[in-house]
DNA sequence: AACCCGAAGTAGACAGTGTCTACATCAGTT
DNA sequence: AACTGATGTAGACACTGTCTACTTCGGGTT
């Protein structure tokens, strides 16, 4: 495995293991076995190296939609939403790390055309469900941001605090309720 | 005004200005004319610092809040959910630096209490519309998330690459008519 | 009045960060 | 054989947050 793919996997590891804060180049450079300036041969600065960890968590994300049960449309959507919050919750760090967009380059070529084929293949799923007012790429976003506010309020344990608890199951089923019931 | 709030007061200028990667400590204790130690006899580290600028920006969402317009509990409730995002699309900065957890403390006690004071104002709206077949707070949260995500993805510039670009105002509509349609 | 003491501010130091530059190595081409 | 470009190293620089002396100064106590 040539220095810069192995890069790629360290920080990986680093960031599933200790979180956002902890990739650090020279941390990654440390437990790659290279000098703390070797990483700048394969990347052009931190955010390029940490662009392609993050079209890596985009890529699983893909996967996950490419490999959904058979069934219904209905069924395929509601378990594609399922998936994205299950995947956030399983990886915090990543999930974390592919919208900081202080750490990462949008505009890199690979991650912007995975992180838009996700949004794709998300909207054909809703399109597929038909039955929409709108415009199903319309619903599609809508449906986007609500899963991952979801997400994202409770990696947060933004309602830890309030007097009332919801386990992520539960909101995630009033969500779909109030798009598909 | 007493160093202690010049220096909240500067932080949160600089942020709005120069967005959260601009708030240094030492940053704001240049602008706001003290020596780079000075912030640390009043915080106890950055965090608290900015946990104290964040306080602000969950204070002054409470309040757009308490100043609703008069009408129906579900046109109190649709103003709510334009009040939400129409303040993050306004405040991008504060917006993120609230939902930081790398950058504030979220069990800073001031801070706790006006966030989940925000989450509980939010329940009573949602409460006062009725008609859902689950708990109120339950779709609280969901609701709350969904608008949550909706500012954060479209701040993040995430469909910006895509196929299809909605306005924000467009996908909040989609998103009010799935809940209170 | 003399003393003291704690709060507030300053300046210096330290480790850690990303990035730049000079240098070394080494395989492949001409 | 000599050059050349890619790859890696080591050192430096400016910047960060935080820690630790050191000063300054105002208000109480004795």
């Amino acid at each position: 495995m040539g220095t810069r793919q192995r890069l790629i996997t360290t920080a990986s590891e680093l960031l599933a293991e200790d979180g956002v804060g902890a990739v650090t180049l020279r941390g990654i450079a440390k437990a790659a076995g290279v000098s703390h300036g070797a990483p700048l041969r394969h990347f052009s600065g931190r955010a390029e190296l940490l662009s392609a960890v993050a079209t890596q968590g985009f890529t699983e994300l893909l996967d996950r939609r490419t490999r959904l049960p058979d069934g219904t449309p209905r069924e395929r959507l509601s378990a594609a939403c399922h998936s994205y919050v299950d995947f956030a919750l399983r990886n915090p760090a990543m999930f974390e790390l592919m919208f900081r967009r202080d750490l990462i380059d949008p505009d890199e070529p690979a991650l912007a055309a995975v992180s838009s084929a996700v949004f794709d293949e998300f909207a054909a799923l809703v399109a597929a469900v038909g039955g929409h007012r709108t415009d199903p790429r319309l619903v599609a976003a809508s449906l986007w941001a609500a899963l991952h506010g979801l997400a994202q309020l409770w990696l947060w344990g933004g309602l830890a605090g309030a007097s009332f608890v919801p386990s992520p199951e539960a909101a995630l089923a009033v969500t779909l309720d109030a798009y598909l019931g």
